[in-house]
DNA sequence: TTTATACAGGACTAAAATGGTCCCCAATTA
DNA sequence: TAATTGGGGACCATTTTAGTCCTGTATAAA
């Protein structure tokens, strides 16, 4: 389904719930407790956002999670990264993609190009779009329109 | 990684090899020699393709697997859901989507805005596209609305 | 300095998805 | 009728995923 990990939604819940308090720190439970979700699983998540340097955290008391960088410069791209590796639809658009089947394949040239358009996209929408509980007043809404607009015309 | 299920994968470049001649009836077992890959998993990805109305197959000598319809009608959208079921980016944006967390997560409204882009986009690009051996002419630096275009004027 | 707090890191398990194979049946055509 | 070719499953091995838990370490406050 073309579908992110459980995790990877996690994350992102979990971001949008810091970024709406960029400046206080959230220690793990307390979020676990915002978002209605396991505490393991949050922290394990958590763990994982500052290794990717999206988060910084604070030990001891008083301690905790707060963003490392304003939402406004944290991309869903990002977030999925984190979680899941780099944004690559095939075996063939990562880096390292060394796929013996090049030659036979006859679209990896193509489907790269999709999927740089999809990790595009991915890049343009924001921590900041994402944590706006307001439903459409976003400017994510931009390029979206202009896709469809593109696509239906054609 | 966001990433296609290497089946998928098979199903796109199979789908491709039989748009290069649409006239023609493929056989199974030449598809897979052309595309060298084994047998019996192109054969279960033609299976699953005829059953998502993609291709049609005939049975009995000289049958094989031909479009269902002309390949600028089916679209990268259509293959991958025939493979891993509809696009969607997360739980809550299916159409069964019955994700108890609603309340506390605060940003289904905008991953859903997100996922409906990246299908819309996966729509604009046709078998068509990927079938031509020349790669689409898209300049892959401007931004995801000129990409879509150029792709469905290519 | 002590103690409680809170993150770090990683081991571990259960469950599910994935990739792949194989077999037998049904349809078609020569 | 015999050869061909797809249809439909069952089946298994492997990997990935999700989730838990434990032990250690940094920090702050009492």
């Amino acid at each position: 389904m073309l579908k992110l990990s459980r995790l990877t939604d996690y994350a992102a819940v979990v971001m949008a719930q810091i970024a709406r308090q960029p400046q206080a720190s959230h220690a793990a439970a307390d979020l676990a407790d915002a978002v209605q979700l396991p505490h393991p699983t949050v922290s394990k998540t958590l763990k994982m956002l500052v290794k990717a340097g999206l988060l910084e955290s604070q030990r001891g008391a008083q301690g905790g999670y707060r963003l490392a960088r304003p939402a406004s410069h944290i991309t869903a791209a990002d977030i999925i990264a984190a979680i899941e590796g780099p944004v690559a639809m095939t075996e063939c658009s990562q880096a390292e993609g060394d796929c013996e089947l090049v030659a036979t394949c006859g679209v990896a040239d193509n489907w790269q190009r999709v999927s740089l358009a999809i990790r595009t996209l991915l890049e343009s929408v924001t921590l900041a779009h994402l944590a706006d509980t307001t439903p459409i007043k976003l400017p994510v809404q931009l390029p979206i329109q202009s896709i469809s607009l593109s696509a239906v015309t054609a």
